[in-house]
DNA sequence: GTCTATATACGGATAGAC
DNA sequence: GTCTATCCGTATATAGAC
């Protein structure tokens, strides 16, 4: 009987030499960008030679698209069952989302800049791999923020609010370096003011849907 | 007399050489970044030779510095004056903020991405250079945004309000192309929606500081 | 699988003719 | 001032030994 290359028993701790080069290409990468980033970094960033990379990934391409995949997955993470759930309301909702958002985001506060850059660069490939679209106006919480907004009879479109609520999550860490230089914050302060936001945001969306 | 090059007459149309190649320059890398863009993409959206490019501006550094110190100025562009104005109300203030960026904005909706992102990468020099700080904090606009906080008696820090407001005006572009996806707006119906945010964002950040 | 050494490509910058 | 041709550093990718 021949014995085959042992496969690792997997997932004790995922320090696989695979796992590792994604783990430091997560971090170069969403750190300084595709064009920014060299293979080198990464390599180096994983403790591991620069040959190995390409053994394992082909190329920085292959490995980025990897990474990207997989970030947009991470930053679309529960939305989708939050949103579609028929059982909360928009207020439950809202705040739900701020809430496991705002934590998400102090865990990797330059996903989102990442992510928007480079959508920029290559909008066409990755705009779909998202698949927001598809569900996103079907959901419980699109309907719901467009019978909240028919309430108000300010006639606003409720697409508005959704830019208003992902921009309130979102912005803040889109423009840390320069709002914590701006308030003069700590890495720690900063997100202490996010924490704040948690509940803020629904408040605020609601009052503007109230609103005349 | 010994006879000097003729200097051209200047600005009839402001199409010197180099002028050509600082609006090319502002171009590229506003859509792709420092470290994404080649001088030769410059150069040929110049409509010059790369060797030219070099001869005018010495490296790719010095150019993008020249580039970015511009852009920054273009960003802060009346901000300063309508921030200081001792003579109008805080909504009136706002109003006027969010109606100038929104139309600066429409004229270059990916401003806003392009600094961000280039501040992630280089934080320390850019930060400074915008010089906000010193003077936004002593400003008439926040001295009213401190009072009409405190009278809204709900102890929300204002700093919350001015990311609010600056979320709402920038955020949709920074997002742009998802949202536009995401909605199916063509360019010219998501500029419509911005128009509308004019002002939107001035009633929603009053409705936010009267909030109990 | 992992390394060292090397091939290859690309992009920024310069030399030198006009 | 503007061009063509070229240099040279740097970054990706591969060959080949272990």
């Amino acid at each position: 009987m021949k014995a085959k290359a042992p496969k690792k028993v997997k997932k004790v701790v995922d320090s696989t030499t695979e796992e590792k080069i994604k783990e430091a290409a997560r971090k170069v990468f969403t750190q300084k960008g595709f064009a920014a980033s060299r293979t080198r970094d990464i390599a180096e960033e994983a403790g591991i030679n620069l040959a190995l990379l390409n053994y394992y990934f082909r190329s920085k391409e292959k490995l980025f698209d990897i990474i990207m995949t997989d970030n947009i997955r991470h930053f679309m993470m529960d939305a989708k069952v939050i949103v579609s759930d028929e059982g909360t309301t928009l207020r439950a909702k809202i705040e739900l989302i701020a809430s496991s958002y705002i934590d998400m985001l102090i865990q990797h506060p330059d996903l989102p800049l990442f992510i928007l850059s480079e959508i920029r660069a290559n909008p066409e490939k990755l705009v779909q791999r998202m698949g927001f679209k598809e569900f996103l106006f079907k959901s419980s919480f699109f309907r719901q923020l467009q019978e909240a907004s028919k309430a108000g009879q300010n006639n606003i479109k409720p697409l508005h609010y959704f830019i208003n609520m992902l921009g309130m999550i979102v912005f803040p860490f889109v423009a840390s370096p320069l709002l914590r230089n701006l308030a003069e914050l700590k890495v720690e302060e900063f997100n202490m003011l996010m924490q704040e936001r948690k509940t803020l945001i629904a408040k605020w969306i609601e009052g503007m849907l109230l609103m005349k």
